[in-house]
DNA sequence: GGTCGGACTGTAAGCGCTTACACTCTCACC
DNA sequence: GGTGAGAGTGTAAGCGCTTACAGTCCGACC
């Protein structure tokens, strides 16, 4: 109980020390170590050595406070184990990282959690200057409140309006696979993963189907195509959707998973059953998850990690202060500059999980 | 140009704001707020309501700044895609949000980024409560210099002296692994993912290898096995080692493999030259990675995430105030307590990669 | 009835930075 | 030679909390 805090950490030096020790101001510090002009160049390079040799970095917490910037981006995801979401995250911690930025990291287990976050102001607020959200969907009034409490927001998966994002043409993926697929002579196929069909919905899965059934027609295929959803996008789904689909009287040639790991899970079920993907039954999936190429799977390729990067870079940007330029605009805010849209490419590979029609 | 930050960012409300509205003075809505003791029981709840209705939720920053607390746990691994990983940071994440406290994940690029986010003083010090570092080797200097500064650490996947870890038995992951392999028959072994033995060391394939060999010993079997080291852990480095085994003129029977994802770049390789895993070479992992089961891998299994989850509650534990009591002891520092050490279990998953040795 | 301890509450001093503003020099320029 | 514009530096006022310390009140106890 003495005045100390049990644990005798041994003191470490303020920015006052350095300052007393380098024989200039606080304020002289402060700028030097910062990089901020206005400071002769002998006198930086001083107190720079000085900081060094005492070992001094701001404290964070009073940098953060003083200047009202925290130097850190938050991580929203669904889940953080999964290849597709850790993925992502690599690729902006990354970025993040090698730009001072400290990532933290926060897990939504659902949809609640989601608007806990982004609209109470836990997260938000004084805690971070800029999130990410994978696969999230944020909705308007969500963003609206996010950017007027100042913090910097960027999607990747799905795109909010107004703020950068980066994703793919999920409707091009889903028309690259039927090509694929009726180019080698499929005319029975059906979908794993797939949603209803909401012309007015723009998520990921109906999208894809929408792409997909488009791809169809435009061979002049009809499209009454079995579809099964497997509730989950993880290997469970795909190998029930499988299941039921082989459990049909007439089963589809071809499907369509929607995610590389639902394939996985269709493939297990394929070999269960003794049957031989790409000969008895072709399947193709999406993302060219690193498994892939191990079970030879035909996928619609996207580069994941580099759409984390995207993302973290598009956020770093996007919290640049504005620059100074074109301040003048008559309007009260600065110019509404087009946030950035990255649709990353995608590309087709093709694997041994996809084979011409067996001849009957 | 004008005083404030450009962006309008509504005022947000502080402690004096709630204080005033309340009636109260900033010290009460502190202590209410943070579930202190003497506090009235309906102050409490006034202040409270109060402060829900505002939208009032305390800076953290100036929290930090004036307690000295983070509120912060930092999560050190070296790469955060790669399942193993992962799974381990989900597990530990979902813990530390539960507990309140922010996650910060920092990856490592190597073992020099390591020294430099432990040693110097970037990462700990006034910006984490605590570390818990994932298959990380930490030097005693370094745990040293990270416990001077105040911060908790605990480790998973290897352990640090003097500090909470949760690890696996890696030599009787190697036994098992072994007897489940004589049992079938096998004699001719390899090992993929192998160390060099070296006696001293105790990082986890040369625990996993020596393990291995003694349960083989065991058994009455030679040890003169063929040893191959995939460069990487991962994917391509199994591939690449069972390539050397097979391309050797009297290849091995049986193979363990010291990571699944090593195994299941074995498995390609097997399946490239018309071999079935299981049949013609049996093939053993550890870890069960979410995808072995797809691939039908025998595997030594451990719960990845519980690791993850059970590190962290080590963690926080250990951050508890030293709890005031048996601070009259003599001695100038509290009772040193063993840290715990957690031994998680590990299971013999049998699936389809292994198989009696082939009728030759 | 006076006193004392405990339960609450308030005051104010920081925590370690950032930054507006003020100030001191140098020069370049007329 | 005087002046004004920078360039470089210092002073000090916060940033929004936590917490030691100092009350104030009240009921219990002698």
């Amino acid at each position: 109980m003495g005045t100390t805090n049990g644990t005798s950490r041994s003191k470490r030096s303020t920015i006052e020390d350095v300052a007393s020790e380098a024989g200039v101001s606080v304020a002289t510090v402060s700028r030097a170590m910062r990089g901020l002009p206005n400071v002769a160049i002998s006198t930086r390079a001083h107190v720079v050595a000085v900081a060094g040799r005492m070992g001094y970095t701001a404290d964070p917490a009073a940098s953060r406070l003083a200047a009202g910037t925290t130097k850190t981006i938050t991580v929203v995801i669904p889940n953080l184990s999964g290849w597709y979401f850790s993925t992502v995250v690599a690729g902006a911690e990354a970025v993040c990282t090698e730009a001072g930025y400290d990532v933290l990291v926060v897990g939504i287990g659902s949809q609640k959690d989601l608007s806990r976050i982004l609209s109470e102001q836990y997260h938000l607020e004084r805690r971070t200057d800029g999130l990410v959200v994978i696969d999230v969907a944020v909705a308007p009034d969500q963003a609206d409140s996010i950017t007027q409490r100042g913090v910097a927001l960027t999607s990747v998966g799905s795109r909010t309006a107004g703020h950068p994002s980066v994703r793919i043409d999920n409707e091009t993926v889903g028309r690259i696979a039927a090509d694929h697929l009726v180019e080698l002579g499929h005319e029975r196929l059906a979908i794993i993963g797939a949603q209803k069909d909401n012309p007015l919905s723009f998520d990921v899965p109906t999208l894809r189907h929408r792409g997909f059934i488009g791809g169809l027609a435009s061979h002049g295929l009809a499209v009454d195509d079995v579809r099964l959803e497997g509730g989950n996008f993880g290997v469970d789904g795909g190998q029930e959707a499988m299941a039921a689909l082989l459990d049909h009287p007439e089963p589809p040639t071809a499907v369509f998973s929607m995610s590389d790991e639902m394939a996985f899970g269709a493939i297990m079920e394929l070999n269960d059953r003794g049957l031989v993907p790409g000969r008895d039954l072709s399947i193709i999936g999406v993302d060219d998850h690193e498994f892939s190429r191990v079970v030879a799977l035909t996928t619609v390729r996207q580069s994941v990690a580099s759409h984390g990067a995207a993302a973290a870079r598009l956020l770093i940007e996007a919290m640049q202060p504005p620059d100074g330029q074109g301040a003048a605009a008559d309007g009260q805010l600065a110019a509404p500059i087009e946030p950035a849209e990255i649709v990353a490419p995608i590309e087709l590979v093709v694997r041994g999980s996809t084979g011409r029609v067996a001849q009957r």
